[in-house]
RNA sequence: CGGGGCGUAGCUUAGCCUGGUAGAGCGCCUGGUUUGGGACCAGGAGGUCGCAGGUUCGAAUCCUGCCGCCCCGACCA
């Protein structure tokens, strides 16, 4: 049992001016945490207990799923990520920790980093230690402090530099072990947010710089949520934006008939779809090819798309590391013309060598006969058939999917909606352990690269994830297993000895029956405190005040419902602890 | 890093355009009256007006630079 008052839980009336969406406000009206600097926050008692209350669950489920915990540095020698396979793109949101002191033996490049997350630690850990098929499989993890230099932090904990994540690496000996690797942590991952109390569904995504073959997250569905699910409800299809598709191209369409020869076609000052379409020429886009030029690892490549397509983010289909959009000076010596008049039709292309690859998206077999680009300015050519004349290195889906297009599996209107991506979990494959030399010897002693899975869950972002998703004007709803307390005793009239009697005869009631106790013993006016505990969210509300004690009643109100009930005293311990015990296993 | 906005007491803010004693509400302290959904009265403490320079007799207010924060975009758990 603990007594407010000699606790700290500074509550708000007014939100902060810098919160924006609910959960933030909440977050720290209710005193969870208090902001240091951008993306660095405190986590003020309360909000430190919930995150005790997650990191437990998370364990309990990483142990129960086959996980051995450990604990990593924080600081990396900067050289190990410079072995490792992604250095130049990691190196952008790594915080350096160059040296100590006044700063003066600072070099230019840092001496160390704050970890952002553990494969470059991990990987030569297990490569030095572990040889044998006989001491595989093994999954190990750490719930830390992550520390990543974000561009723009956002949302209070939703985005921090510094944040909590639980992070775990498995080893197998084969591809199909792997596998089984990662979907014994997929269920485990559903089992965490099912105890937890919120909805989180685990959608298709992009591996992105992480790099792998496969992947999941975690989202909770949220109207502020920083990404696009596609999904569908028919077939249980769902996925990232980045990382959908769509039937839109029929599986078994042919390739369009060439529709006569490309003719060159004089359009000056023509410089965008938009135009092309316009009067005198009225392209439609859908009937046009447009051709992005992009700079992986140095590089250029060629995108085509259909004229009203979108790109979609990065290109994690592709293998590279970095990639930027080119800029005109380097568009022009490469394909001859500036942007506006580019295309990949062959021949046309001034230094077809200089190209890293020209990948098309599906879509565009659909405009089977086009207008693009002659790579000439201020001239475009029309008749340009996808596959006599464009110069395609391979396929892919790089097209940006939208809603009501059909669903791969149902071929239903697919739907979207946003989310909070609160995990991740990435079939990694051999990226790592072939960089680091993590191998292992079989039984027939032969020598093989170990295959890896990476998993995360952000725990401080699930917590304000969990506000988000539970919430409602007053304040939080804690489901009962984040729940800072279980049991919020509110004392109207602390002074009364027999009020804080009945506080101990209750309290202890409801901790035998599994609860944790905070007891509002302030003295403060009802209204105060009953704004208070609507505010704090505690699941179960216990109010003794001098005009129960007359009537010989206690109050006892969950957060989630309206009304109060009123029991008799004879009967509070047995009741109260009954609500308890039906709480506790899970209503 | 591009675009937009904002920095005044612990919090929410007015004042800035049009330069002239820095104001309110909440919170805090003291006393009193109250006490079942953010009470009232009286008194009080608390402010380098983000920082630095400039213009001016005089700058929270005008100008310049810097810093910080928030929002939108590209990235992420």
């Amino acid at each position: 049992m603990k007594l407010w008052t000699q606790f700290f839980i500074p509550t708000l009336k007014e939100s902060p001016a810098d919160a924006e969406i609910a959960s933030h406000k909440l977050l720290v009206r209710a005193g969870l945490v208090r902001k240091l600097g951008g993306g660095l926050y405190t986590y003020l008692p309360l909000g430190q207990r919930v995150m005790q209350k997650i990191t437990r669950i998370c364990r309990e489920e990483m142990d129960r799923a086959g996980g051995i915990e450990l604990w990593m540095p924080h600081v990396h020698p900067a050289e190990l990520w410079e072995q490792g396979p992604r250095w130049a793109a990691a190196r952008e949101i790594m915080f350096r920790a160059d040296s100590a002191g006044d700063g003066k033996r600072a070099g230019k490049d840092p001496e160390f980093v704050l970890g952002p997350t553990h494969e470059e630690v991990i990987t030569p850990l297990v490569k030095a230690e572990i040889t044998s098929y006989r001491d595989l499989p093994k999954n190990f993890y750490q719930i830390a402090t992550k520390f990543r230099n974000e561009i723009r932090p956002r949302y209070g904990l939703m985005r921090a530099r510094e944040f909590v994540m639980m992070d775990a690496y498995s080893f197998d000996t084969n591809d199909d072990n792997a596998v089984k690797s990662y979907f014994a942590m997929k269920a485990a991952y559903e089992s965490f947010f099912r105890r937890l109390g919120i909805t989180a569904i685990a959608v298709e995504a992009d591996t992105g710089v992480m790099g792998g073959s496969f992947s999941h997250e975690f989202m909770v569905p949220a109207e502020v949520g920083d990404d696009d699910i596609i999904y569908c409800e028919e077939s249980g299809y769902a996925a990232n934006r980045e990382k959908a598709t769509s039937a839109l191209v029929p599986a078994d369409l042919a390739d369009a008939a060439p529709a006569g020869a490309i003719e060159e076609f004089a359009t000056p000052g023509v410089v965008t779809i938009a135009a092309l379409e316009a009067a005198p020429y009225a392209v439609p886009a859908d009937r046009q090819f447009k051709t992005l030029v992009y700079v992986g690892d140095g590089k250029p490549f060629l995108v085509v798309l259909r004229g009203n397509d979108e790109l979609e983010g990065q290109t994690g289909a592709l293998s590279f590391t970095v990639v930027r959009p080119a800029t005109a000076e380097e568009i022009e010596p490469v394909l001859g013309a500036k942007p506006g008049s580019l295309g990949a039709v062959r021949g046309t292309i001034r230094n077809p060598d200089a190209l890293a690859g020209v990948f098309a998206d599906h879509a565009i077999r659909l405009v089977g006969n086009g207008v693009t680009g002659a790579n000439k300015d201020g001239f475009h050519l029309r008749n340009v058939n996808v596959t006599r004349d464009l110069a395609i290195t391979r396929f892919g889906d790089f097209r940006r999917v939208r809603p009501g297009e059909p669903c791969p599996k149902s071929g239903r209107p697919l739907q979207s909606r946003r989310g909070i991506e609160v995990g991740h979990i990435f079939k990694l494959g051999t990226k790592y352990s072939d960089k680091y030399g993590a191998v292992y010897t079989d039984d027939q002693k032969q020598s093989h690269p170990m295959v890896m899975g990476c998993y995360g869950i952000g725990i401080s972002r699930t917590l304000q994830a969990i506000i988000e998703q539970s919430h409602d004007a007053d304040g939080i709803i804690w489901p009962w297993h984040a729940a800072p307390f279980q049991v919020l005793i509110c004392v109207l009239d602390p002074q009364l000895p027999e009020a804080m009697e009945l506080v101990t005869k209750l309290g202890h009631a409801a901790e035998q029956a599994g609860a944790e106790v905070l007891v509002d013993d302030r003295a403060e006016r009802p209204g105060v405190k009953f704004k208070d505990a609507d505010l704090i969210g505690l699941p179960l509300r216990l109010t003794i005040g001098g005009k129960g004690l007359k009537e010989g009643i206690v109050e006892l109100k969950w957060r989630t419902e309206k009304e109060a009930r009123k029991i008799p005293l004879a009967e509070a311990e047995a009741l109260i602890a009954a609500e308890i015990k039906k709480a506790v296993s899970g209503q």
